[in-house]
DNA sequence: TGACAGCCAGAACGATCGTTCTGTAGGGTG
DNA sequence: CACCCTACAGAACGATCGTTCTGGCTGTCA
Protein backbone atom coordinates (compact mmCIF):
# COMPACT_ATOMS: atom_id res chain seq x y z
CA UNK A 1 0.00 0.00 0.00
CA UNK A 2 1.25 3.40 -1.12
CA UNK A 3 2.34 6.34 1.28
CA UNK A 4 -1.19 8.18 1.99
CA UNK A 5 -3.80 6.19 1.40
CA UNK A 6 -5.64 5.35 4.09
CA UNK A 7 -7.38 1.73 4.17
CA UNK A 8 -10.67 1.79 2.25
CA UNK A 9 -13.67 0.43 4.11
CA UNK A 10 -14.98 -1.16 0.69
CA UNK A 11 -18.68 -0.77 2.01
CA UNK A 12 -18.55 2.44 1.04
CA UNK A 13 -18.34 4.48 -2.23
CA UNK A 14 -16.71 1.42 -4.00
CA UNK A 15 -18.17 -0.19 -6.77
CA UNK A 16 -21.31 -2.11 -5.05
CA UNK A 17 -20.41 -5.43 -5.77
CA UNK A 18 -17.10 -5.78 -4.29
CA UNK A 19 -18.00 -6.80 -1.11
CA UNK A 20 -20.08 -9.25 -2.10
CA UNK A 21 -16.86 -10.31 -4.52
CA UNK A 22 -14.63 -10.20 -0.98
CA UNK A 23 -17.11 -12.25 0.27
CA UNK A 24 -17.30 -15.23 -1.90
CA UNK A 25 -13.26 -14.80 -2.82
CA UNK A 26 -13.17 -15.42 1.41
CA UNK A 27 -15.63 -18.34 1.19
CA UNK A 28 -13.91 -20.12 -1.50
CA UNK A 29 -10.30 -19.39 -0.06
CA UNK A 30 -11.98 -21.20 3.34
CA UNK A 31 -13.27 -24.04 0.76
CA UNK A 32 -9.81 -24.16 -0.76
CA UNK A 33 -7.01 -22.84 1.43
CA UNK A 34 -6.10 -20.88 -1.91
CA UNK A 35 -6.26 -18.11 -4.19
CA UNK A 36 -8.10 -18.88 -7.73
CA UNK A 37 -7.11 -17.86 -10.89
CA UNK A 38 -8.60 -15.03 -12.53
CA UNK A 39 -10.64 -16.57 -14.75
CA UNK A 40 -11.92 -18.92 -11.79
CA UNK A 41 -12.66 -15.89 -10.17
CA UNK A 42 -14.58 -14.61 -12.59
CA UNK A 43 -16.50 -17.96 -13.09
CA UNK A 44 -16.99 -17.26 -9.23
CA UNK A 45 -18.02 -13.87 -9.26
CA UNK A 46 -20.85 -14.53 -12.34
CA UNK A 47 -18.93 -12.10 -14.72
CA UNK A 48 -17.17 -13.48 -17.87
CA UNK A 49 -14.19 -10.74 -18.21
CA UNK A 50 -11.02 -10.99 -16.44
CA UNK A 51 -10.11 -8.00 -17.01
CA UNK A 52 -12.87 -6.74 -14.36
CA UNK A 53 -11.66 -9.52 -11.67
CA UNK A 54 -7.74 -7.20 -12.53
CA UNK A 55 -9.57 -4.42 -12.17
CA UNK A 56 -11.27 -5.83 -8.42
CA UNK A 57 -8.21 -7.63 -7.65
CA UNK A 58 -6.25 -3.84 -7.30
CA UNK A 59 -9.12 -2.63 -5.31
CA UNK A 60 -8.46 -5.13 -2.90
CA UNK A 61 -5.18 -4.30 -3.07
CA UNK A 62 -5.25 -1.02 -2.63
CA UNK A 63 -7.65 -1.60 0.62
CA UNK A 64 -5.21 -4.55 2.05
CA UNK A 65 -7.42 -7.62 1.83
CA UNK A 66 -5.02 -8.67 -0.95
CA UNK A 67 -1.30 -8.78 -1.66
CA UNK A 68 1.86 -10.52 -3.45
CA UNK A 69 4.60 -12.63 -2.66
CA UNK A 70 7.78 -12.02 -3.49
CA UNK A 71 7.06 -13.84 -6.49
CA UNK A 72 4.32 -11.76 -7.90
CA UNK A 73 1.53 -14.13 -6.70
CA UNK A 74 -1.56 -13.13 -5.41
CA UNK A 75 -2.18 -14.40 -1.53
CA UNK A 76 -4.25 -13.28 0.88
CA UNK A 77 -3.45 -9.68 2.17
CA UNK A 78 -3.47 -8.17 5.91
CA UNK A 79 -7.26 -7.49 6.48
CA UNK A 80 -8.17 -10.69 4.41
CA UNK A 81 -8.70 -12.60 7.57
CA UNK A 82 -9.15 -10.20 9.72
CA UNK A 83 -13.09 -11.08 11.51
CA UNK A 84 -14.84 -8.31 13.66
CA UNK A 85 -14.81 -8.72 17.69
CA UNK A 86 -18.21 -6.93 18.66
CA UNK A 87 -17.89 -6.22 22.16
CA UNK A 88 -19.16 -2.20 21.84
CA UNK A 89 -22.16 -1.40 23.03
CA UNK A 90 -24.99 -0.67 20.17
CA UNK A 91 -26.91 2.30 19.66
CA UNK A 92 -30.48 2.31 19.19
CA UNK A 93 -32.03 2.38 15.89
CA UNK A 94 -29.07 0.83 13.41
CA UNK A 95 -27.51 -1.49 15.99
CA UNK A 96 -26.17 -3.72 13.04
CA UNK A 97 -24.22 -0.39 11.30
CA UNK A 98 -22.98 1.16 14.60
CA UNK A 99 -21.87 -1.84 15.47
CA UNK A 100 -19.54 -2.80 12.24
CA UNK A 101 -17.81 0.47 13.18
CA UNK A 102 -16.98 0.06 16.55
CA UNK A 103 -15.47 -3.36 16.05
CA UNK A 104 -12.26 -4.68 16.61
CA UNK A 105 -10.75 -6.80 14.26
CA UNK A 106 -8.38 -10.22 14.87
CA UNK A 107 -6.90 -12.19 12.01
CA UNK A 108 -7.34 -15.52 12.27
CA UNK A 109 -7.95 -17.74 15.63
CA UNK A 110 -5.20 -19.94 15.26
CA UNK A 111 -3.08 -16.73 15.14
CA UNK A 112 -5.08 -15.95 18.42
CA UNK A 113 -3.84 -19.04 20.40
CA UNK A 114 -0.74 -20.88 19.23
CA UNK A 115 2.61 -18.68 19.14
CA UNK A 116 4.63 -21.23 18.58
CA UNK A 117 3.05 -24.35 16.13
CA UNK A 118 5.70 -26.78 16.18
CA UNK A 119 5.10 -26.95 19.67
CA UNK A 120 1.38 -26.91 19.71
CA UNK A 121 -1.32 -29.86 20.29
CA UNK A 122 -4.36 -30.10 21.31
CA UNK A 123 -6.11 -32.68 23.63
CA UNK A 124 -9.54 -33.28 24.07
CA UNK A 125 -10.66 -33.07 27.53
CA UNK A 126 -12.07 -35.98 29.60
CA UNK A 127 -14.15 -35.80 32.93
CA UNK A 128 -15.20 -32.58 34.12
CA UNK A 129 -12.58 -32.16 36.95
CA UNK A 130 -11.65 -28.97 35.56
CA UNK A 131 -15.58 -27.68 35.20
CA UNK A 132 -14.82 -24.91 37.48
CA UNK A 133 -11.83 -23.13 34.95
CA UNK A 134 -14.70 -23.48 32.61
CA UNK A 135 -13.02 -26.23 31.12
CA UNK A 136 -15.59 -28.94 29.83
CA UNK A 137 -15.56 -32.42 28.88
CA UNK A 138 -14.90 -32.66 24.77
CA UNK A 139 -13.22 -28.91 25.29
CA UNK A 140 -10.22 -28.89 22.90
CA UNK A 141 -7.08 -27.71 25.26
CA UNK A 142 -4.46 -25.52 23.09
CA UNK A 143 -1.42 -26.64 24.46
CA UNK A 144 2.44 -25.78 24.53
CA UNK A 145 5.00 -29.33 25.10
CA UNK A 146 7.34 -28.37 27.59
CA UNK A 147 8.42 -30.27 30.64
CA UNK A 148 8.15 -27.52 33.42
CA UNK A 149 5.58 -25.07 34.42
CA UNK A 150 4.68 -22.73 37.08
CA UNK A 151 2.72 -22.87 39.97
CA UNK A 152 -1.15 -21.81 39.44
CA UNK A 153 -0.67 -22.57 35.18
CA UNK A 154 -2.76 -25.50 34.00
CA UNK A 155 -1.06 -28.15 33.04
CA UNK A 156 -1.41 -31.09 31.15
CA UNK A 157 0.31 -33.88 33.37
CA UNK A 158 1.04 -37.29 32.85
CA UNK A 159 -0.33 -39.67 35.56
CA UNK A 160 -0.76 -43.38 35.14
CA UNK A 161 0.16 -43.64 31.81
CA UNK A 162 -2.84 -41.19 30.92
CA UNK A 163 -3.09 -37.57 30.44
CA UNK A 164 -4.83 -35.85 32.87
CA UNK A 165 -5.66 -32.04 32.48
CA UNK A 166 -5.03 -29.93 36.22
CA UNK A 167 -4.35 -26.72 37.93
CA UNK A 168 -0.40 -27.40 39.04
CA UNK A 169 0.51 -26.47 42.64
CA UNK A 170 2.57 -26.37 45.43
CA UNK A 171 2.55 -27.85 48.96
CA UNK A 172 5.37 -27.44 51.07
CA UNK A 173 8.15 -27.50 48.26
CA UNK A 174 6.07 -30.83 46.40
CA UNK A 175 4.40 -30.05 43.24
CA UNK A 176 0.88 -31.44 42.96
CA UNK A 177 -2.21 -31.33 40.76
CA UNK A 178 -5.26 -30.00 41.91
CA UNK A 179 -8.61 -30.38 40.29
CA UNK A 180 -11.19 -27.13 39.59
CA UNK A 181 -14.24 -29.25 40.96
CA UNK A 182 -14.38 -30.50 44.35
CA UNK A 183 -15.20 -34.12 43.92
CA UNK A 184 -12.32 -34.86 42.78
CA UNK A 185 -9.20 -34.91 45.43
CA UNK A 186 -5.71 -33.24 45.16
CA UNK A 187 -3.15 -35.74 43.42
CA UNK A 188 0.12 -36.15 44.98
CA UNK A 189 2.63 -38.14 42.70
CA UNK A 190 5.31 -40.07 44.44
CA UNK A 191 8.29 -39.33 42.51
CA UNK A 192 8.67 -37.10 39.87
CA UNK A 193 5.67 -35.28 38.36
CA UNK A 194 5.77 -35.65 34.46
CA UNK A 195 4.38 -32.61 32.66
CA UNK A 196 3.67 -32.50 29.03
CA UNK A 197 2.90 -29.02 28.38
CA UNK A 198 0.89 -26.45 29.75
CA UNK A 199 -2.43 -24.89 28.72
CA UNK A 200 -2.21 -22.55 26.05
CA UNK A 201 -5.82 -21.87 25.39
CA UNK A 202 -8.95 -23.78 24.70
CA UNK A 203 -11.39 -23.98 21.60
CA UNK A 204 -15.01 -25.20 21.70
CA UNK A 205 -17.23 -26.40 18.66
CA UNK A 206 -20.74 -26.22 19.04
CA UNK A 207 -22.51 -28.78 17.44
CA UNK A 208 -25.30 -27.19 15.42
CA UNK B 1 -6.50 -40.86 -2.75
CA UNK B 2 -7.16 -44.08 -4.37
CA UNK B 3 -8.43 -46.94 -3.39
CA UNK B 4 -5.62 -49.03 -2.28
CA UNK B 5 -3.58 -47.41 -0.79
CA UNK B 6 -2.93 -46.48 3.22
CA UNK B 7 -1.50 -43.04 3.66
CA UNK B 8 2.16 -43.15 3.51
CA UNK B 9 3.76 -41.86 7.06
CA UNK B 10 6.78 -39.53 4.48
CA UNK B 11 9.01 -40.84 7.29
CA UNK B 12 9.83 -43.54 6.36
CA UNK B 13 10.47 -45.17 2.94
CA UNK B 14 10.26 -42.30 0.98
CA UNK B 15 12.98 -40.23 -0.83
CA UNK B 16 15.02 -38.84 2.44
CA UNK B 17 14.48 -35.07 1.95
CA UNK B 18 10.45 -35.31 1.39
CA UNK B 19 9.78 -34.33 5.08
CA UNK B 20 12.49 -31.78 4.82
CA UNK B 21 10.71 -29.95 1.40
CA UNK B 22 6.99 -29.98 2.97
CA UNK B 23 8.21 -28.47 6.16
CA UNK B 24 10.15 -26.10 3.98
CA UNK B 25 6.58 -26.20 2.02
CA UNK B 26 4.57 -25.58 4.97
CA UNK B 27 6.87 -22.81 6.30
CA UNK B 28 6.09 -21.31 3.22
CA UNK B 29 2.29 -21.74 3.26
CA UNK B 30 2.20 -20.34 6.78
CA UNK B 31 4.31 -17.02 5.57
CA UNK B 32 2.17 -16.61 2.72
CA UNK B 33 -1.02 -18.26 2.96
CA UNK B 34 -0.72 -19.45 -0.41
CA UNK B 35 0.75 -22.63 -2.34
CA UNK B 36 3.68 -20.67 -4.91
CA UNK B 37 4.33 -22.24 -8.22
CA UNK B 38 7.05 -25.13 -8.77
CA UNK B 39 9.31 -22.83 -9.96
CA UNK B 40 9.41 -20.91 -6.62
CA UNK B 41 9.20 -24.32 -4.88
CA UNK B 42 12.09 -25.44 -6.66
CA UNK B 43 14.34 -22.31 -5.32
CA UNK B 44 12.59 -22.83 -1.86
CA UNK B 45 13.59 -26.09 -2.10
CA UNK B 46 17.36 -25.92 -4.07
CA UNK B 47 16.97 -27.54 -6.13
CA UNK B 48 16.72 -26.46 -10.03
CA UNK B 49 14.36 -28.86 -11.61
CA UNK B 50 11.03 -28.08 -12.25
CA UNK B 51 10.54 -31.93 -13.28
CA UNK B 52 11.70 -33.34 -9.20
CA UNK B 53 9.49 -30.59 -7.44
CA UNK B 54 6.19 -32.16 -10.15
CA UNK B 55 7.37 -35.72 -8.74
CA UNK B 56 7.60 -34.22 -5.03
CA UNK B 57 4.49 -33.04 -5.36
CA UNK B 58 2.97 -36.28 -6.41
CA UNK B 59 4.44 -38.00 -3.57
CA UNK B 60 2.99 -35.42 -1.44
CA UNK B 61 -0.36 -35.85 -3.24
CA UNK B 62 -0.70 -39.83 -2.21
CA UNK B 63 0.47 -39.04 0.91
CA UNK B 64 -2.65 -36.53 1.14
CA UNK B 65 -0.79 -33.97 2.16
CA UNK B 66 -1.80 -31.43 -0.81
CA UNK B 67 -4.64 -31.94 -3.19
CA UNK B 68 -6.32 -30.08 -6.19
CA UNK B 69 -9.37 -27.48 -6.61
CA UNK B 70 -12.12 -28.37 -8.98
CA UNK B 71 -10.11 -25.96 -11.17
CA UNK B 72 -6.73 -27.91 -10.67
CA UNK B 73 -5.00 -25.66 -8.82
CA UNK B 74 -2.64 -26.82 -6.11
CA UNK B 75 -4.42 -26.61 -2.91
CA UNK B 76 -3.27 -28.09 0.59
CA UNK B 77 -4.26 -31.45 1.38
CA UNK B 78 -6.56 -32.97 4.15
CA UNK B 79 -3.00 -33.68 5.87
CA UNK B 80 -1.12 -30.48 5.58
CA UNK B 81 -2.24 -28.43 8.06
CA UNK B 82 -2.10 -31.39 10.65
CA UNK B 83 -1.62 -30.81 14.07
CA UNK B 84 -2.30 -33.73 16.49
CA UNK B 85 -5.58 -34.50 19.20
CA UNK B 86 -3.67 -36.38 22.08
CA UNK B 87 -6.20 -38.13 23.80
CA UNK B 88 -5.25 -41.50 23.88
CA UNK B 89 -3.69 -42.97 26.82
CA UNK B 90 -0.05 -43.07 26.58
CA UNK B 91 1.89 -46.63 26.94
CA UNK B 92 5.18 -46.41 29.81
CA UNK B 93 8.26 -45.58 28.92
CA UNK B 94 8.31 -43.96 25.64
CA UNK B 95 5.14 -41.56 26.21
CA UNK B 96 5.98 -39.28 23.72
CA UNK B 97 6.35 -41.55 20.76
CA UNK B 98 3.44 -43.93 21.78
CA UNK B 99 1.54 -40.99 21.50
CA UNK B 100 2.69 -39.87 18.51
CA UNK B 101 1.12 -42.97 16.49
CA UNK B 102 -2.71 -43.11 18.46
CA UNK B 103 -3.02 -39.30 18.02
CA UNK B 104 -5.93 -37.87 16.15
CA UNK B 105 -5.77 -35.25 13.55
CA UNK B 106 -7.20 -31.80 12.82
CA UNK B 107 -6.35 -29.45 10.45
CA UNK B 108 -6.60 -25.72 11.75
CA UNK B 109 -8.43 -24.49 14.50
CA UNK B 110 -10.49 -21.89 11.83
CA UNK B 111 -11.52 -24.71 10.17
CA UNK B 112 -12.85 -26.47 13.54
CA UNK B 113 -15.15 -23.62 14.77
CA UNK B 114 -15.55 -21.44 11.52
CA UNK B 115 -17.88 -23.10 8.39
CA UNK B 116 -19.25 -19.57 7.07
CA UNK B 117 -16.20 -17.14 7.31
CA UNK B 118 -18.35 -14.37 6.05
CA UNK B 119 -21.34 -14.66 8.44
CA UNK B 120 -19.19 -15.24 11.23
CA UNK B 121 -17.97 -12.89 13.90
CA UNK B 122 -16.50 -12.70 17.43
CA UNK B 123 -17.34 -11.57 20.39
CA UNK B 124 -15.87 -10.90 23.95
CA UNK B 125 -18.00 -12.52 26.99
CA UNK B 126 -18.43 -9.87 29.45
CA UNK B 127 -19.34 -10.94 32.91
CA UNK B 128 -20.69 -14.27 34.72
CA UNK B 129 -23.66 -14.90 33.43
CA UNK B 130 -23.23 -17.75 31.65
CA UNK B 131 -20.51 -18.74 33.86
CA UNK B 132 -22.10 -22.59 34.76
CA UNK B 133 -22.08 -23.27 30.70
CA UNK B 134 -18.53 -23.00 30.72
CA UNK B 135 -18.40 -19.41 29.30
CA UNK B 136 -16.19 -17.40 31.32
CA UNK B 137 -15.17 -13.32 30.96
CA UNK B 138 -12.90 -12.67 28.45
CA UNK B 139 -13.73 -15.59 26.20
CA UNK B 140 -14.12 -14.67 22.91
CA UNK B 141 -17.26 -16.56 21.71
CA UNK B 142 -17.61 -17.45 18.13
CA UNK B 143 -21.07 -16.51 16.49
CA UNK B 144 -22.30 -17.05 13.25
CA UNK B 145 -24.85 -14.17 12.68
CA UNK B 146 -28.47 -14.84 11.99
CA UNK B 147 -31.98 -13.82 13.37
CA UNK B 148 -33.65 -17.01 14.36
CA UNK B 149 -32.47 -19.61 16.99
CA UNK B 150 -33.73 -22.40 18.38
CA UNK B 151 -34.70 -22.90 21.81
CA UNK B 152 -31.76 -24.79 23.93
CA UNK B 153 -28.87 -22.82 21.27
CA UNK B 154 -26.64 -20.28 23.19
CA UNK B 155 -27.43 -16.83 21.12
CA UNK B 156 -26.27 -13.24 21.17
CA UNK B 157 -29.49 -11.10 21.67
CA UNK B 158 -29.69 -7.19 22.13
CA UNK B 159 -31.26 -6.38 25.08
CA UNK B 160 -31.05 -2.43 25.91
CA UNK B 161 -28.33 -1.58 23.22
CA UNK B 162 -26.40 -4.09 24.53
CA UNK B 163 -24.83 -7.57 23.41
CA UNK B 164 -26.03 -10.12 25.80
CA UNK B 165 -24.85 -13.74 25.57
CA UNK B 166 -27.70 -16.55 27.03
CA UNK B 167 -29.51 -19.27 26.87
CA UNK B 168 -32.58 -19.05 24.32
CA UNK B 169 -35.42 -21.02 26.54
CA UNK B 170 -39.17 -20.48 25.70
CA UNK B 171 -41.76 -19.96 27.93
CA UNK B 172 -45.67 -20.45 26.82
CA UNK B 173 -44.99 -19.70 23.36
CA UNK B 174 -42.63 -16.75 24.17
CA UNK B 175 -38.92 -16.80 23.89
CA UNK B 176 -36.87 -15.70 26.53
CA UNK B 177 -33.24 -15.30 27.44
CA UNK B 178 -31.58 -17.60 30.40
CA UNK B 179 -28.37 -17.48 31.83
CA UNK B 180 -26.49 -19.76 33.39
CA UNK B 181 -25.81 -18.34 36.38
CA UNK B 182 -28.28 -18.67 39.34
CA UNK B 183 -27.60 -15.49 40.30
CA UNK B 184 -28.89 -13.91 37.16
CA UNK B 185 -32.96 -13.90 36.62
CA UNK B 186 -34.27 -14.81 33.63
CA UNK B 187 -34.85 -12.10 30.88
CA UNK B 188 -38.11 -12.09 29.44
CA UNK B 189 -38.41 -9.44 26.75
CA UNK B 190 -40.98 -6.95 26.01
CA UNK B 191 -41.97 -7.11 22.14
CA UNK B 192 -39.78 -8.80 20.04
CA UNK B 193 -36.63 -10.31 20.69
CA UNK B 194 -33.90 -9.20 18.76
CA UNK B 195 -31.60 -11.95 18.00
CA UNK B 196 -27.54 -11.54 16.63
CA UNK B 197 -25.93 -14.35 16.03
CA UNK B 198 -25.89 -18.08 17.00
CA UNK B 199 -23.00 -19.36 18.98
CA UNK B 200 -21.09 -21.92 16.99
CA UNK B 201 -17.79 -22.05 19.42
CA UNK B 202 -15.55 -20.58 21.71
CA UNK B 203 -11.98 -19.34 21.71
CA UNK B 204 -10.66 -19.10 24.94
CA UNK B 205 -6.55 -17.55 25.15
CA UNK B 206 -4.63 -17.83 28.39
CA UNK B 207 -2.36 -15.24 29.04
CA UNK B 208 1.59 -16.29 29.98
C1' DT C 1 33.45 -54.65 -11.88
C1' DG C 2 29.07 -54.32 -13.81
C1' DA C 3 24.16 -53.56 -13.15
C1' DC C 4 20.77 -50.98 -11.34
C1' DA C 5 18.09 -47.92 -8.77
C1' DG C 6 17.63 -43.32 -6.71
C1' DC C 7 18.24 -38.42 -7.17
C1' DC C 8 18.41 -34.63 -9.82
C1' DA C 9 19.45 -31.24 -14.27
C1' DG C 10 17.82 -29.33 -18.42
C1' DA C 11 15.23 -28.63 -22.48
C1' DA C 12 10.88 -28.55 -24.86
C1' DC C 13 5.85 -28.56 -25.12
C1' DG C 14 1.06 -26.78 -25.28
C1' DA C 15 -1.91 -24.74 -21.86
C1' DT C 16 -3.03 -21.27 -18.98
C1' DC C 17 -1.73 -17.26 -16.68
C1' DG C 18 -2.39 -11.95 -15.71
C1' DT C 19 -2.44 -7.64 -18.15
C1' DT C 20 -3.88 -4.23 -21.45
C1' DC C 21 -6.71 -2.32 -24.84
C1' DT C 22 -10.97 -1.46 -27.09
C1' DG C 23 -15.96 -1.84 -27.17
C1' DT C 24 -20.79 -1.50 -25.44
C1' DA C 25 -25.12 -1.42 -22.81
C1' DG C 26 -27.56 1.03 -19.41
C1' DG C 27 -28.51 4.65 -16.05
C1' DG C 28 -28.11 9.31 -14.43
C1' DT C 29 -27.69 14.34 -15.43
C1' DG C 30 -28.11 18.58 -17.75
C1' DC D 1 -31.64 14.98 -26.66
C1' DA D 2 -26.49 14.79 -26.04
C1' DC D 3 -23.23 13.62 -22.73
C1' DC D 4 -20.63 11.21 -19.33
C1' DC D 5 -19.79 7.67 -16.14
C1' DT D 6 -20.04 3.11 -14.35
C1' DA D 7 -19.94 -1.81 -14.98
C1' DC D 8 -18.91 -5.02 -17.48
C1' DA D 9 -17.57 -8.12 -22.26
C1' DG D 10 -14.18 -9.81 -25.39
C1' DA D 11 -9.98 -10.29 -27.87
C1' DA D 12 -5.03 -10.29 -27.96
C1' DC D 13 -0.43 -10.27 -25.91
C1' DG D 14 3.94 -12.15 -23.99
C1' DA D 15 5.03 -14.50 -19.78
C1' DT D 16 4.79 -18.21 -16.98
C1' DC D 17 2.65 -22.34 -15.83
C1' DG D 18 2.91 -27.68 -15.08
C1' DT D 19 4.17 -31.82 -17.51
C1' DT D 20 7.02 -35.03 -20.00
C1' DC D 21 11.15 -36.77 -21.82
C1' DT D 22 16.02 -37.56 -22.03
C1' DG D 23 20.18 -38.03 -19.69
C1' DG D 24 24.04 -37.80 -16.31
C1' DC D 25 25.81 -38.52 -11.75
C1' DT D 26 26.31 -41.16 -7.43
C1' DG D 27 25.95 -44.53 -4.50
C1' DT D 28 24.97 -49.77 -3.40
C1' DC D 29 24.95 -54.43 -3.77
C1' DA D 30 26.07 -58.73 -5.89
Amino acid sequence: MSAGHRPQSLSTQKPQRDREFLERLQDYYAEHKVIPSYSVLAGLWGVSAKSWVCACVKRFEEAGFVDWTPDKQLKPGKRFFERRIADAPVQAGQPHAAAADSHDLVSSLDEMVVRHPSRTELIRVKGDSMIDAGIHEGDFLVIERQHHANPGEVVVAIVDNEFTVKYLGKEREELVLKPANKAYPVIRPRGRLEIYGVMAGLVRRVVR
